[in-house]
Formats: C-alpha cells, structure tokens, sequence
DNA sequence: GCGATATTCAACCAAACGGTTGACGATGAC
DNA sequence: GTCATCGTCAACCGTTTGGTTGAATATCGC
C-alpha cells in the first residue's frame, strides 16, 4: 500500500498540539472560563488547586495550540479565548483529513443541497 | 470563584481519552485508513514503519477511546471505525462557538455517494 | 527607592507515552 | 501433528507530561 500520507498540507503538527491541548481537564475548563470572559493569570488560577506555575504552564500550551492569546498590560498578562484554532480540529472530524479540500468542498455542497431539500431534523436537546 | 465543575456528568474522562487519541498523527492516520474499510490489524500496520507490536498498542489505544472497535473472527482481529465516538468531543467544541457539530450522518452519505461515483482504489479484501 | 503583586524560570520528580525486541498463545493450512 | 501466520504480552528504553518548589523578573502603589 501507497504511504498513507500523514502531513498532506502541514496542518498535522498543529492537530498533534489542539487535540493534545484539549487532552487535558484542568485546560478544557480553563478554555470554559474563558468562554466567559478574558482572564487574568491569577484569576485563571485561582478556582484549581495547583499552584500558579502550573497553571502557567497550562496557558503556554494552550497558547502554542493557538488555542488562546495572551497579551500583557501593565504587570497583568490577560489571556483571551481563540475559537477560531478549534476549526482546522473541528474540519479534521468531519472529514478525517484525508478527504483534500476539494472532498471537503463537494461536501460542504452536499451539506447545502441537504439543507435545502430536507428540514434540518432538530438536533437532539 | 465556585469551584469550576470539572466533571458535570462524567464525560470528561471519556473526552481526556478521545482527544489524547486524537493527538498523535499515526491514530489519526489510523482512522482515516478504517474510514475506508474495515481492516485486519496486520495490514493496518503494513504501510508503516514501525513495528507490529506499537500499531496494536495504536489500536488499543483507540479501542480504549471507543473511537474503533475490534472483532476477532478466526485468527485475524478486524478493526471497524466508531465514528460515534467523535461526537461526545464535536458536542464539546460546538460549545466554543460558530461550527457546527460534526453531521456524521451527513457525512457518511456523502461518502457513500462518492464512492458509488468513482471507482474505489480496491482495498484488501 | 521599597514593598507588594503578577508571572515566569529552573531544577527536580514520578508517571505516562511511544517505541523496540523477543517470547508466547491461538488459529489456519497442509 | 507440524509449521507458518496473526496478534498480544512483558520487559525495557528514552522522552514527554504534569506537577512541585524556590528564585528571579517586571510592574504597580506609595
């Protein structure tokens, strides 16, 4: 069999770090608060019981994910949700990855011609 | 700040396995292979270089995550896609905003459409 | 400048990960 | 029965991960 391609458009490391990002509890409720509002470090750390240079550490992967922003003003570094890193992860589910772009363009066609033939079935409560 | 609800309903060590899954390029490869057919572990591990041995921890792995099942029929362990395993983390991330959760049935028709209008690259029986 | 606050760095630790090799138990073919 | 094939198990190895502690670096308020 051919080699199964792993890396088609380089987007593979950045999967590795995502999905190892949202490996972890302690950083998917982090990213929850964050949903809320931008947070301060300390804040961020302050509902976990471990100390503050974990949680430190927490940030700077989710940082290198792409998964949030952290920008310092003034003696506060505040961190900042990135939905926009979950797409490549939440493209990859739908199609695998192995199905290029132009696979993912036909589908989304797919989807579209669905939508407009059937009344979507009300997703589940 | 209340305590940040780690674990609402006890799906959260069923995510930390399926994203952990997900993080490493050779499950993901994995998967998108089974995406097509069925397979025995031998020729899952056959277009890889490395050894039996780590492709069924690979698998194990993947068991463990419900993301694939594995059947034994006579000597040969067929390994099967659950692409219901997915869901639990595509719900997750539609929290985080504008994309839509993973429509695996969509999916999967789309699928079967393409693959009826293009001969398939004849997989191991 | 000084002390308090916010955050990271550095060194360390135990545990988990991803891989190897070799032996082993089933099963199928003959 | 014998032999090859399929797949896992067990032991090992180096690296990474998730956590700790204590020192270091900015920055703010005074």
């Amino acid at each position: 069999m051919t080699p199964p391609a792993p890396n088609a458009c380089g987007m593979d490391d950045r999967l590795d770090t995502v999905f190892a990002a949202l490996a972890d509890p302690t950083r998917r409720v982090i990213l929850a608060m964050l949903l809320e509002d931008d947070m301060a470090v300390t804040d961020v750390a302050e509902p976990f019981e471990m100390s503050l240079a974990a949680i430190s550490k927490h940030l700077a992967i989710l940082t290198r994910a792409g998964l949030i922003s952290q920008e310092k003003r003034g003696r506060v570094k505040w961190c900042k949700l990135e939905p926009d890193a979950l797409r490549d992860a939440s493209i990859w589910m739908q199609g695998f990855g192995q199905f290029e772009a132009v696979n993912l363009d036909a589908f989304e066609r797919f989807l579209e011609a669905e939508l407009a033939a059937e009344p979507p079935p009300a997703p589940p409560p």
